[in-house]
DNA sequence: AATGAATGAGAGTTCATTCAT
DNA sequence: AATGAATGAACTCTCATTCAT
């Protein structure tokens, strides 16, 4: 499963070849047919195993708004160091528009990752330490959708990200710096 | 050109076959053959097509923060209402990470993209509509990433994708209804 | 006609093809069609065309036995000098397995060729530059076949083919030097 | 392989199809590439096998010029009996003008011919079989030469290549028949 | 649990030939 | 007499899958 999320990393479902898989792993492609009867069944796999990883990095467990800026970064930091990942989540969300089975589990992913980020914002206004008319929900769902955006590849690499995320920490008026938290939105 | 822009929209790079598309223009595989010479050919071509159609929306023609709205509204209405071209543009920008020239011709294309941006940023901040500090690097940044995220399926569907646009919209002071364009910005 | 010889010459039966010999003359290839209304039609062009120009060598117009010798280093000549004309007489030589109106040809030609030498082995004898009890015949036959052996790419290059003709040379008391023509043969 | 070789006698490499060599083994064309992962990788096999089948029939174990004559008359025997192990020899030796990899098997080939009838004709000479003065190295070659234009169709065939093999024993002195080994040379 | 061998369905590409002009 | 465009048939090669062991 590792070895076929690997591949789709590199070549992506385009050039994802179950001999290719079961030579990475060393066995025969008959042995792999053993495990996962189907082409399918291994992606499906590698669904879960995506998944898993991801989650388990967006499941923050600090509290307040400091948090919520170290969620930002941690993303940022898992994306630009574990390119493979986002390169998956891309060719899923893209394969997403055809299989309805990993549009669920996407879809899903979202929505928690959506929910997660909003119990966030919400945990950071009720704290102070965020706008008290900070709509959490429109809010949690650019900080999704710029996340996501660095998905791709394009986007991982391209030096304008960081100056997004830095913008949006600036909105939020997370910018670690000099000044209150709020400030810095204040006059910008 | 345009029926495998539509094959790929529909079925990926992955299900993108050489016959299918000759089939659906009704001429004979040798005939497709005959004016792209290989399969990477036709890619190529396909890439063309689907930048100038993408880029000629980019191009706005109004004046001001209002056409900034307006370019927003009209990209999330294109995806909307033409989601090959978002689905291609997905296709893109993963197949980017193994193929230079495509990833080329897709940095130029975002590199204008954000280019357009941040003019008409400078040009709303110039002409008063949008605050004073605004960092238009910065915001053109979060602005095409954000876009770009509805690139994807997923996200291109999902209900909170609105949500994300009014949030940026908020922010920029862009908000239609009452009161001048700065205020709602600051008492968000 | 002769683009096609060339292209035999130089990629064979297997690799002739009708575009490449409409490319070489610089015409379309339905022109060459219309000339030519099929590959056969053109093959048997080029056996034609072979053929005139394998034969008007053979035509020799010397006399008597020093004209024998001339023969042979007139035909070793020519197919070190054209190589060419050697391979496609090799290409036609095996297509004749294949092609009874290439083989028949073909005969055709090798016969000419060996009536022709057997009448300059008759004339050599009888004006006694020959053994008389030359088998003029068999001797024919024996150089016919070695000359055709040289039309193989690997014989025309090889050094030994010198070797060769210059025993046939010998053994028939040809050897250009001093002595009877008979002499050499017996202190050989 | 061997199916393969029967094709290329029977219609050349330009008929070699990958198709009818599994069909005639009764194999998928998946299970040809197993085991020959491509075309070319066949035909190499099949210049090997070639090559075994020729060589083997080239190392005579007699003794003296009896051997000799043996050896024309066995290789004489084979290329009548099995015309396909002379066709493909033929092209391979066209070939080789093209496939440097054909070319130097069949080089060594040849060479390894030659050096073999030099020896025996080294031997005759030293046993007192054959003339003294008789030149090894430029008989062998010419012996190669005109076992060699066997190889080729036409020649195969022809009622005049006997003539040229007789001719040829009775040069050397081979000829079965009454008197002595060298007397008929004498008075040839 | 594991494998070498085999396979069917199809992929991209090639090529002689034809057709409309 | 000449051409660009089109085509059918075929070719080599690929790949997920299956089978016998």
């Amino acid at each position: 499963m590792s070895a076929a999320f690997n591949q789709i990393a590199e070549r992506g479902f385009e050039g994802l070849r179950t001999r290719e898989v079961a030579a990475e792993v060393g066995v025969n492609i008959a042995t792999l047919h053993y495990y996962f009867p189907t082409k399918e069944a291994l992606i499906r796999g590698v669904v879960r195993h995506a998944m898993d990883r991801f989650r388990s990095t967006l499941s923050s467990r600090g509290s307040g708004p400091i948090e919520l800026r170290d969620h930002l970064r941690a993303v940022r930091k898992l994306l630009r160091e574990e390119p493979q990942l986002g390169a998956v989540m891309g060719e899923l969300a893209l394969r997403s528009a055809r299989d309805e089975s990993i549009a669920a589990i996407l879809n899903e992913t979202y929505a928690a990752w959506h929910k997660t980020m909003r119990g966030l914002l919400r945990r950071g206004v009720k704290e102070g330490r965020l706008r008290p008319d900070l709509d959490s929900e429109g809010v949690a769902a650019l900080v999704v959708a710029t996340l996501t955006a660095m998905t791709l590849p394009t986007m991982a690499i391209s030096p304008q990200t960081d100056l997004a995320l830095r913008q949006l920490e600036r909105w939020l008026g997370l910018t670690p710096s000099p000044g209150p938290a709020i400030r810095p939105q204040a006059t910008d």
